[in-house]
RNA sequence: GUGGGUGUAGCUCAGUUUGGUUAGAGCGCCAGGUUGUGGCCCUGGAGGCCGUGGGUUCAAGUCCCAUUACCCACC
């Protein structure tokens, strides 16, 4: 089976020492060098910034949420903007959730067969019936780049007999969304890896999707509540079953240790709310660990939340108006915070990539930690 | 000056009628949490001579007297 398209991915380097890699993937509104972390922007927007924030920022690609925009403002709103891409201004390459996840987090309105899912609109109470096929021909419609086929997300812990069901449905979705998806249109499509914590059932998730000949692969239930070593291990496992030379995208994740200790195990893409949702919520993240704005002792204190950060907020605030605009919960703040949190995950990964392409990840993540024990040390 | 009302946490106020464990709430403040997004939300914490003085009582934020500050009305 020829690759889909042509050098859709192609892998520059690999570190000697480990499976971390850098990568290139094409796609129809451009490159997107990897690894890279995707902002979220499930309505069509990421919260609090726009596409110049986004694009000085860092970000090469952006995610949305196919479930949310279906329903809101519904695909022939979008579909007579000449796609997602006019719609929401952004003109680089945009990856659709397919509303998997939305099964597992809005799990009080939906109910779940093995045809689809019945989804409860949270907006006004109507029923909608998401199938598979459905899921992947409204990701087309979007015109994005990358499209996630339809899964489900099963609850951390869950019984072997209720991952394995689940994961049988998964599959079962997951070769029906194949079946749907037509390469020709430049659309990638990714499959997801289930399975749970089970080494076993993951591994077998991981085995089977890769049967299925995708352009792309994810993997989905993670950071649920698991311990870190379990992740790490799931990840492992679904690594060694899946073609290296596809792209590998871990879904909502993660922390900045999350990203590192992904990129080590061979990860390219990931996404997650915690640099945009934390922003908002004054959590900010520097080169030395978390800081939360709101603490009395930034009250007055005239430096940069990061003095190594080039983004436009380290450039021009203080901690201390950082601090005053928060706690008044000025709009201001949100798009200020968003930009520093999203510029640091995207220098971190961007940094990642060069120190894999000089074949010094080792010495890299050796620093990331260092940095950040040294700052815990300065605080306390 | 006369009559009335109000003084309880930084702020806004419950609790006083019918006295009874360690005086509460919301907001604010302080500090945690947030993993395929609602800016929400969740969890802790600090903070009170209950205006002041006296009295009644086994027991007073609560009842009585005085006093003081502020508010309103009328002179």
């Amino acid at each position: 089976m020829p690759d889909f398209p042509p050098n859709f991915f192609a892998i520059e380097k690999s570190d000697p020492l480990c499976p971390a890699r850098a990568g290139l993937i094409k796609t129809p509104h451009g490159l997107i060098p990897t690894p890279t972390f995707m902002a979220v922007g499930t309505r069509g927007s990421v919260k609090a910034v726009g596409p110049d924030d986004l694009t000085r920022a860092g970000s090469r690609i952006v995610l949305a949420n196919t479930y949310h925009l279906y329903l809101r403002p519904g695909l022939e709103v979008i579909q007579l903007f000449g796609g997602l891409h006019k719609f929401m201004g952004w003109p680089g390459p945009i990856l659709t959730d397919s509303g998997g996840y939305q099964v597992f987090s809005l799990s009080a309105i939906r109910e779940i067969s093995e045809a689809g899912v019945m989804f409860r609109s949270p907006y006004d109470g109507s029923k909608t019936f998401f199938t598979p096929e459905l899921v992947v021909e409204a990701q087309t419609a979007l015109g994005v780049d990358i499209m996630m086929s339809l899964d489900e997300c099963p609850p951390y812990p869950s019984s072997l007999a209720a991952i394995e069901k689940s994961l049988d449905l998964t599959m079962n979705w997951a070769a029906r969304g194949r079946a749907t998806w037509n390469p020709r249109q430049g659309q990638a499509l990714f499959g997801i890896v289930q399975g749970g914590f089970y080494p076993a059932t993951r591994a077998q998730a991981a085995q089977r999707i890769a049967a299925l000949n995708f352009p792309g692969h994810a993997l989905g239930g993670l950071a649920l509540g698991e311990p870190l070593a379990e992740r790490l291990d799931a990840i492992e496992i679904a690594r060694a079953e899946l073609p290296p030379e596809k792209p590998l995208y871990l879904m909502g994740l993660g922390t900045p240790e999350d990203l590192v200790e992904g990129i080590k195990r061979g990860a390219d893409l990931f996404d997650c709310v915690l640099p945009t949702r934390n922003a908002r919520n004054g959590q900010l993240f520097t080169r030395r660990g978390r800081l939360n704005i709101l603490n009395a002792r930034h009250r007055t204190d005239s430096r940069p939340l990061d003095p190594d950060c080039q983004c436009q907020t380290c450039q021009t605030f203080s901690r201390a108006y950082l601090r005053h605009l928060c706690q008044n919960r000025e709009p201001l703040f949100l798009r200020l915070a968003t930009i520093h949190n999203l510029s640091y995950y995207l220098e971190l990964t961007k940094t990642a990539r060069e120190a894999i392409l000089r074949g010094a990840f080792a010495e890299f993540a050796k620093n990331f930690y260092a940095l950040r024990a040294a700052g815990e040390s300065e605080d306390s």
